[in-house]
DNA sequence: ATGAAATATTTCGACATCGAAATAAATGAG
DNA sequence: CTCATTTATTTCGATGTCGAAATATTTCAT
């Protein structure tokens, strides 16, 4: 059974799935050349991201918010402590945890980086007019994506 | 320059990126499991589908279609080979190309798991209505994927 | 014809990532 | 209290991926 051959749902769910596919991947690959710039992959982007908004969190809360494994967790901070950009500190509270802050270092880069990211993300997107980048948000609400 | 100083309009982009992010992502795992069962990863599907629907093809061409660097086609097409899923062959016009083309175990995999596939990701994306998926469809289409 | 530039693929070295097993600490039922 | 269970993280082994250099072939200007 052949493409042309499936039920029209069919057909039309997966032009929709390959078309997500490919908008969001030439979008990530764009988004990393400028982290490239700064040594970042994207998910040591999204670490030092979250701590700067959320303030330390420990390294599971990371796992919800990077949406990657654990083993790759404990890659991605083991690349930023390398670096000097955060620091692990096993919980006082719970010594199962480590919580990761943000070094001085971490904090200046993200600084510098996000809000450069902002804008390299809003001229990705810039050929969205307001209103469409509206409809397109609320169709992605649909997905229930758990914050 | 922190998420909420920023000006209106990039917020508004960094919301949409980041949930365009969330849902290709866990939409991607999601059909990932279903390729799982038959050993296949998203690449090596995705070669094998592009041979089903298109014939032989050379790996340029393949690269094209999946979005993978060359680097990475050379291993995608060589798992294939070993799973004796696909055959290379050198083109006589010019030898400088390598055609691929699927085995009979190859198109038999590909014709059984393509159908499911279908359905996996119709049954994925059926908490949108089908007025919804068109809408979601022409906003996709503004992002000017190469085809 | 010949050698330089262009094109197609592979190799190499380095990371990112995952699932499963291992380790360490907290919790809770008795 | 104590040990089995649960929770948090790390380690391990394997694979996927990329960019850049290497290799093989074709094309093209002279």
């Amino acid at each position: 059974m052949k493409f042309n051959q499936l039920p029209k749902e069919q057909r039309k769910a997966l032009s929709l799935y390959v078309k997500l596919m490919r908008a969001a991947n030439k979008t990530t690959n764009r988004i990393h050349r400028h982290l490239a710039t700064d040594n970042l992959t994207l998910s040591q982007f999204a670490v030092l991201e979250a701590l700067y908004h959320l303030g330390p969190l420990c390294q599971g809360e990371l796992v919800q918010k990077i949406l990657k494994s654990n083993a790759n967790l404990t890659t991605v901070v083991d690349g930023l402590e390398k670096k000097s950009l955060v620091r692990r500190e096993r919980s006082d509270t719970d010594r199962r945890r480590v919580t990761v802050h943000l070094t001085d270092l971490g904090k200046a880069l993200i600084a510098k980086v996000f809000p450069r990211h902002a804008k390299v993300v809003a001229e990705e997107l810039q050929f969205l007019s307001e209103k469409k980048k509206e409809e397109f948000t609320s169709l992605l609400k649909l997905f229930r994506i758990e914050e």
